[in-house]
DNA sequence: ATTGACTCTGGACTTGAGTCCAGAGTGCAG
DNA sequence: CTGCACTCTGGACTCAAGTCCAGAGTCAAT
């Protein structure tokens, strides 16, 4: 046990093979061990790489992003993980502001539209035909 | 006056030069007016559609959406960009709702980690590291 | 030994929304 | 008339994160 083929390997970290080699071609998976006939061979210690890979990208963090999670946590270096996770929690706060400003836009146009009778009269139209602002 | 070159609508409307004749190409834009030498001109209804998928953008519409809105918008049909507009609407309320699942992962992560100290002690790794939830 | 499932490679393709380019032709101010 | 800024075209390129492919080789169960 505890020896995974490309397949097994993906399967449980629940990504695609190609996945797995694009990981490797791009540097976030060393080189795999090959058996004899070039079939790459997995542990658990890959296994665990690929998984941390997939919860943080789940966390929103780019494969860039995900490089360098991984070379300081090999670093040991746990000011700068905890840096890089505030970079990203305030990255994402900025997006869902940008967000909740579209929402609001498109709330209160949606609520103004009365939904039927002419064009003149619906307040997306307008808001996306307006003269003013540049 | 209100005959523009395609650099002067570029610049009132806010985008780059190329961008007017990607829309054009992709029919975002009716085929321009030309001049004899092949330049294109354009008038205030140009500028006007143009500033009208600036907003629409600005507003999380895709090309392909605003496309709909261009067509829907020449048919006057308002019920229907109402409805488009609430798809749009919720659509991003569910981008919200993601992201601040993603934040909320995030901030338990970092209030948790002391910033110094052994891996182990880092609660960003372990999280990212355990070894259960596939 | 045969079958069917698996794996290998390098490279091309995808999506969306542009951006950049070379090489040629134009417009206009001084 | 010179020079510089502008515009034209078709096509290639960018980014991210994969996905798909053909053609060849391999593994494991029957």
């Amino acid at each position: 046990m505890a020896s995974l083929s490309i397949g097994q390997l993906a399967q449980q970290a629940g990504v695609a093979i190609d996945t797995v080699r694009y990981y490797e071609r791009n540097g976030l998976l060393a080189p795999a061990g090959r058996l004899a006939s070039g079939y790459r061979r997995y542990g658990t210690t890959e296994l665990r790489r690929l998984c941390f890979i997939r919860r943080a990208k789940a966390l929103g963090f780019s494969l860039d992003d995900i490089r360098t999670l991984l070379t300081l946590s090999d670093e040991q270096d746990v000011s700068r993980i905890r840096e890089a996770a505030q970079r990203k929690r305030d990255d994402i706060e900025r997006r869902i502001a940008e967000l909740e400003r579209i929402r609001a836009a498109l709330d209160t146009l949606i609520t103004a539209c009365p939904g039927h009778g002419r064009a003149e009269a619906c307040p997306i139209l307008r808001a996306l035909t307006q003269e003013d602002s540049p």
